[in-house]
DNA sequence: TCGTTTGGCTGAAACATTTCAACCAGTAGA
DNA sequence: TCTACTGGTTGAAATGTTTCAGCCAAACGA
């Protein structure tokens, strides 16, 4: 039986089809694609006409078994479908093609299992680097994989001690900003709807708040009145608002951040109170839409394009493993963006 | 000179020294990885303790170079930044996750040259299939690619006479769908802010919204104003407004998507028309945060969870390369939702 | 006691590259 | 004429797996 009507199954080509094609040596073929300097003129026209006519494309898994580790990085989030990732990814993607490096892209959904079966694929492809936004609070086996020699840079977190690079936005400072402009514009009462304080993110935007409170001379205590959501999303937003002090109310809202600015909004709008003259709303993260709402959104800008081209330059420079880099922490500070939701036009 | 000082180039763990470590050989320690049930039990956990003991972990290069295409599939986008893609992206994820294969993503950033540069290195790669929304019309090195072996399915995009498979939603039903909902609420002057007509879907549209006005019987060169923006951002979307008829004008407004109805809805909120009273408005796409704005946006819902997992589908059978697989073409139903911007709550 | 079978394991070939020592034919210098 | 280079090329080793024919010892049947 011969293997006629499998035409489809024929052997790819390699380099030795193409060096008896142009009669020459596999060893010159290689030198045509990776040292041409090193090449007569001659050879290499001829060798190059070889490949073309033949179609051959060499293949990456053998140039990387002889050559150590490989040109993709792995970016492993925690939730594709977040904004906020898929806002970064663009930063990451453009550094990495500077440097013709692929991104393989793994989405954990917050599961430390899903998260160590990604991290254990990615260290079996040979990565030079790992980008990640980890699962849990515990990143020891991130160290760990970077003491094997897998470049490791964590993206929105502080690098916990320093064991690891990292890069982050100064939450604190960015909840400073928000409490001062609203302080600035004359509130006394402002409520806060945050997440729960275990995650790092929210604890510190509620000490920056705190903060602006007590430097404008203020008891926090008496101004801030902090109400915890279950879930970052619109619907605990707008749902926040029936838990609001009902006399000696608030007059300004800061939300953890645009999703659940976006509900609050709705749901003022809803019992009718009008924005911002009745009640200034700010939200966190200035996500794309922030600007295109109505009343626009007062938000604090994270960078996030810098964000990811920050966090893949830092990998490069991990991944080289250059003895003299031991570890960095990248803070980009925040910005506040005023708009219709606080400030009457 | 010694290399003590460079403790970190130790050359890595193969299964050589596994298999020294087990006293045992490597193709028992391969038989272990990959066919446990052809070793004893004995030396199974022998050799797994090795393993494990060493900190063993396979190198996936190798593995492909022995056994042919690799476990990683190319995605290939015009443009990261677009919510579109973004939102596309979680449903490839979630069925390539659960064939334990691996997503490497790019972005072309519509250039063609960018898109052929990322084509190759996916073929170095020995990728068993890719999944693209190509940046040209032209589709011809794909075909090729694909008979050279590559699974190829085209994303959001018909299958050009069916030379590959193919994901897209039907256009035409959709703007048709739009078209007969400002109809049937009694609009007659329908403004259409649409994107140039060599864009695929924006001409589909069109034609859908024209086939709803034959079917109510009306003149469509009567009933639709249809004004051509450069580029379908908020911005020309306002911009848009100033285009349209002075006298008889329009009572409803149909953007081609929700970033341009987002620019109508602030610019007709700054020129004091009222949404939906004085002007409806309704977008397509139906993207995250079309619910949210105030009012909320009528949209025609594209499915872009399943959009993307029929396309994962379609390339894991495309790649398996069955012969009896030709080609498909899978067309989604777009959906209606009703909201706020036309019909008054 | 002598084949025969069988479960386990071994050793080597194959995969497609890169790299490097060695080689070769000229050319230049002594 | 001999030696020393030099630009160009070669051939083979090395990379880490998988797979497969073959081998060995133990069990089994007669």
């Amino acid at each position: 039986m011969t293997d006629i009507h499998k035409p489809a199954e024929r052997r790819r080509l390699s380099m030795v089809d193409v060096a008896a094609h142009a009669g020459v040596s596999v060893g010159t073929v290689s030198n045509v694609l990776n040292r041409p300097e090193l090449v007569a003129e001659r050879t290499l026209r001829r060798v190059r006409a070889s490949i073309k006519a033949l179609g051959f494309v060499p293949s990456a898994p053998a140039r990387q078994l002889r050559g150590g580790s490989g040109r993709s990085v792995g970016v492993l989030v925690r939730d594709i479908g977040n904004p906020f990732f898929t806002e970064v990814l663009p930063g990451i993607e453009n550094r990495l093609s500077q440097e013709q490096l692929l991104l393989v892209l793994c989405s954990s959904g917050d599961s430390a299992e899903k998260e160590a079966h990604y991290l254990q694929i990615l260290e079996q492809h040979r990565v030079p680097g790992i980008l990640i936004t980890p699962a849990g609070p515990d990143i020891s086996h991130l160290v760990e994989l970077r003491r094997r020699g897998v470049g490791m840079v964590l993206l929105d977190r502080p690098g916990a001690d320093a064991q690891l690079c990292a890069v982050a936005v100064d939450n604190v400072r960015g909840g400073e900003l928000a409490g001062a402009h609203l302080l600035g514009l004359g509130h006394r009462r402002i409520a806060f709807l945050n997440g729960p304080h275990i995650v790092r993110q929210c604890a510190d935007r509620r000490e920056g708040l705190t903060r602006a409170v007590r430097a404008a001379g203020l008891d926090p205590d008496e101004v801030i009145t902090e109400v915890t959501l279950p879930a970052l999303t619109p619907r605990e937003g707008e749902a926040a608002l029936g838990r609001l002090p009902a006399r000696k109310g608030p007059t300004a809202l800061f939300c953890v951040n645009d999703t659940v600015a976006l509900g609050a909004l709705r749901g003022l709008e809803r019992r009718g109170v009008r924005v911002p003259h009745d009640m200034a709303v700010m939200g966190y993260d200035d996500v794309e839409f922030a600007e295109l709402l109505s009343p626009s959104l007062t938000s604090v800008r994270q960078p996030k394009h810098q964000l990811g081209q920050a966090a893949a330059e830092l990998l490069l420079t991990d991944a080289r493993g250059d003895v003299n880099h031991w570890h960095q922490e990248i803070v980009f500070q925040p910005e506040l963006m005023v708009r219709a939701s606080t400030v009457p036009q």
